[in-house]
DNA sequence: CCGGTTTTGGTGATATTATAACATCACCCT
DNA sequence: AGGGTGATGTTATAATATCACCAAAACCGG
């Protein structure tokens, strides 16, 4: 499977480089912007990266803390906080959690999420299609979207299988 | 405006009759259904019909308190988690907050919420196509959704113009 | 390099949202 | 009446998120 394909989190994939390659991806985003991907900032991206599943914003502050990083709530949020303006992780409002993006710097991608309830784990559709028909519903009746966020429920292909 | 167009709750309408026939509408349903549209459940949607906002689930409670029901958290989300279960209110994940349907029992609807920035009103808007785009999606990937949330956050036709 | 400014991070306290666990009550059915 | 069921009340606590304040580090114009 290639390091970009859709939902790569659902498939069995070579993680380290899919891991490495999203926080390189990171660095060079930061660089051109000039945010600055600190200690905290970095080592919470990593954490996230680590798995394909939303992590609490408290489970990443027990990582940090661990870390050697203070262990106080503000330490996980701002990191967070950080991270999700930069558009390298993204906060999923089912799960009160955050997720690493997979495939960052995607020009204003408008993601959408499929959240498996079986084994956990979130993975970003494509989600231009989704999109384009709620900006179309919204433009009927005048309402203009600066956002939008769009989580699905339900079954990864592989728990389907498992639970079938 | 009639009672049932989409996203009415953008546009001057009259509200007494738009949250009244939501009240019958839930009656009937859960005469229908068997369900058990008891005082304190009654009223925590009538609560919640009173505007198109969406309320915390504590602000429901102070109100439901100030009406001699009991003032402890769970009152109030129980109350709530036997609404949304009957489909009579929905969550707004993005809120932690609740509003309820403008036109319950519509046939396993599925909702897009359009929540205006400014004014916090939050609408239903069809979502049909949306739904349609995301199940597409997600089906090309083998993903089986169960159940999704789409919540857009923007301006509402009134105040684009306020605004602009 | 200096000094002012801004950004960042640490910490304690607190606010907000949500549930667990258990007791009580009302109703229905027999 | 007895007993089951579902609804409600209450105490306590868990989980999530923010505020306020300070200190240290990074940045920037000279």
């Amino acid at each position: 499977m290639h390091a970009h394909d859709p939902a790569q989190a659902f498939a069995p994939h070579d993680h380290a480089t899919c891991a490495a390659e999203a926080l390189a991806r990171a660095e060079e985003i930061c660089a051109e912007t000039g945010a600055r991907l600190t200690p905290v900032r970095r080592r919470a991206l990593e954490i996230l990266l680590e798995t394909h599943k939303a992590m609490g914003a408290y489970d990443v502050l027990d990582r940090l803390a661990e870390d050697g990083f203070g262990h106080q709530p503000p330490v996980a949020y701002r990191a967070l906080d950080f991270l999700v303006d930069q558009g390298l992780v993204h906060r999923i409002q089912r799960l009160n959690a955050f997720t690493a993006c997979t495939h960052p710097g995607g020009h204003k991608h408008a993601p959408v999420f499929l959240i498996c309830e079986h084994c956990h784990v979130v993975a970003e559709a494509p989600g231009r299609s989704v999109q384009d028909s709620l900006e179309r519903a919204a433009g009927e009746i005048g309402f203009a979207i600066e956002r939008a966020h769009v989580e699905a429920l339900g079954l990864c292909p592989a728990c389907r299988e498992t639970d079938a």
